[in-house]
DNA sequence: CAGTAGACTGACTAAACAGTCGGTTTTGGA
DNA sequence: TCCAAAACCGACTGTTTAGTCAGTCTACTG
């Protein structure tokens, strides 16, 4: 019973944030869908900013592990970014809503430029894995956030795809395939 | 002199709502910025929301026109890729406010469902494209749909990395092999 | 039990918002 | 030159917003 109010805050904003936008929600909706005043809200939070931006870096932190999360038996830079792929995509899916908060944050001013500097680290493990595979000439010869940038969006659009027809996410088939074709855009 | 204002007003509606968004931008400060009186907007747009419509189709269309604009001497279904490839990262660099503001409109509640569907149709030789493509076993048989929205995504990864390092603007032979992954994407 | 620090409350405020309206100016045809 | 219609104006309205504040409740300490 100790934070409980907090975290009920931070669940009700999740739901409404992905939902709605930042700008189309209110703190005042925020607070009543948790069931709590307003002033318990900027007790908690001084500035609905605040309010965002403490769940931008709950949910980061939670993708980046998700993200980095090592799988038995994998070895080898092919099966090493599957891998990856494969948590990404499935972090998506089972979690929508935090996916679609983060997708609202990407051009967000209500995120501070410090704060998106400060995530950054945590997905140096990664980094560090292009590295080395453009060292190994495994993956193409491109500057290391372009290749990244254009993962990102294989992976954004099997998503949007998997979104728009439900039916498919369930076809492991079709995860194989798609997965091949985003290991096409950078082997 | 006939036009003007009206011209003026969406002029200055793309500029703020591409750089703030649609709920960060006022109407009095579209007006304002276009030297003109809020009565003024509210004559030739009933509402806000037919405002950000009217922008929508016009540009939706000027997008779909440069996306399909031919090349001469391009032949084959990979020179013709490679051209719709080639004229939407132009579109998007030449136009970046409106490839912005269309990146807004994408989740926004403020595009309604019916002008959604009816833009469609201005990409049905694009779809033909790819059904032809698919059918003459040139790229991977996989959904259209997916196929389209992976490949939308390999070209927004490359554009943000443009936007995020300009100097890369002018480098033709990065965006050829930028072109050669997406086309490994799909192929 | 008394004292107190922090959690919690909701009515309130000042600013910002989309949209209105009564009236003025501009335009173009007769 | 006159007239009607359309363009234009900006002060105004009712609503919604983030954030405040004076005070109440709760849980723990000594």
């Amino acid at each position: 019973m100790k934070k409980e109010k907090r975290d009920q805050i931070l669940e009700a904003a999740l739901e409404l944030l992905a939902a709605q936008g930042f700008r189309g929600t209110s703190t005042a909706e925020i607070a009543r869908h948790a069931g709590v005043a307003t002033g318990t809200l900027f007790h908690h939070f001084k500035t609905k900013e605040e309010l965002i931006n403490t769940l931008y870096l709950k949910i980061k932190t939670n993708m980046a592990e998700s993200l980095l999360l090592p799988s038995p038996g994998v070895s080898g830079m092919r099966d090493e970014l599957h891998n990856i792929w494969h948590n990404y995509v499935s972090w998506a899916l089972e979690r929508r809503q935090e996916y679609r908060f983060m997708k609202h944050c990407e051009a967000s001013p209500y995120i501070s430029g410090v704060l998106r500097k400060e995530c950054e680290v945590k997905f140096l493990p990664l980094w560090e894995l292009f590295e080395q595979a453009i060292a190994d000439g495994v993956i193409k010869e491109l500057p290391l956030e372009l290749l990244m940038n254009m993962l990102a969006g294989t992976m954004d659009g099997f998503l949007r795809y998997l979104i728009a027809y439900p039916e498919a996410v369930n076809d492991k088939e079709l995860w194989e395939k798609a997965y091949l074709a985003a290991w096409d855009t950078i082997r």
